[in-house]
DNA sequence: CGACTTTGACCCGCGC
DNA sequence: GCGCGGGTCAAAGTCG
């Protein structure tokens, strides 16, 4: 934002110059006082037309100032969203690490912790490990009533934007086509790490609910567990996405042309 | 009501 | 035998 406002700023710096670096009228009327007297009348018609350009420039130079005082405005708007931006991510911040008795028992929709893999996996354990703060959850394949295949997720020790998913068995049945990748495809973003005993794999958290996520209405809402340098990144984030907004660009051009448009027109008496 | 998650209790293997 | 840690079970609770 503050970039485009700044080439806002930049455009009609560059713009007024071309008006500005107009010859000055005055040196013209002190280089014409001292032609003959046959040219008077002609040098008090181009004193007219000069003063209708002052008052031009003088107008310009107006327009060119509320449109700077506008832009800080802009700027100051952008400013104070981005500090309720903050807040609210503060907040929420501080409501997450704080969990409901609803949410430590039971069922509560969100599935912290999920690895798509193509396949179905229900939960039947969790245990604190020693070397890890976070728990590990064990998964048994549930899209075949016999599968044998389990599986181990742990948050990364040292990236905790990873998980450690740990497979163990085959599976006696086809991947589900509708909800996901095999694991080993090409272009998945997954990183084998694994040993031969029990296959190991490496996952960003993809499906983390309180994952960043940038919204067209300014509702940022969430973020990453800990992750708190994301600030910045979200920011940026969020005023790219705007200046690469061609409704976004398209209104604010129509809104400075507006402006611009009723600074140029005369003033009617 | 079925499917699912949560979580404390239980089981088992291993090292001392 | 005992303690510890990892893995599993099953009751309780939630949600659609």
């Amino acid at each position: 934002m503050e970039n485009l406002l700044n080439s806002h700023d930049h455009d009609f710096n560059n713009f007024l110059p071309t008006f500005m670096d107009a010859p000055n009228p005055k040196q013209k009327v002190s280089s014409s006082s001292s032609s003959s007297c046959s040219f008077s009348c002609s040098t008090n018609k181009k004193l007219e037309a000069l003063k209708d350009e002052n008052f031009q420039v003088e107008t310009l130079r107006e327009g060119l100032e509320k449109l700077q005082k506008e832009n800080e405005a802009l700027r100051l708007m952008f400013e104070v969203m981005s500090s309720k931006s903050n807040m609210l991510h503060e907040a929420y911040v501080r409501e997450s690490s704080s969990p409901s008795p609803a949410i430590r028992r039971g069922f509560t929709g969100l599935r912290p912790e999920v690895v798509k893999d193509g396949y179905q996996w229900r939960k039947y354990g969790q245990k604190d490990t020693k070397n890890n703060p976070s728990p590990r959850a064990y998964f048994k394949c549930s899209m075949a009533p016999r599968c044998p295949v389990k599986k181990k997720v742990q948050r990364c020790l040292e990236d905790r934007a990873f998980l450690i998913a740990t497979y163990e068995g085959q599976h006696n049945h086809d991947v589900d086509p509708t909800t996901g990748q095999s694991l080993s495809s090409p272009g998945s973003s997954t990183v084998i790490s694994g040993t031969t005993m029990a296959p190991e794999y490496r996952v960003p958290v993809l499906d983390n609910p309180f994952r960043p996520c940038i919204t067209p209405d300014l509702n940022l809402s969430g973020s990453d567990h800990g992750n708190n340098n994301n600030d910045d990144k979200r920011i940026e984030d969020y005023v790219a996405s705007l200046t690469k907004d061609p409704n976004f660009t398209v209104a604010l051009e129509a809104a400075v042309a507006r402006s611009v448009a009723e600074q140029l027109k005369p003033s009617t008496p």
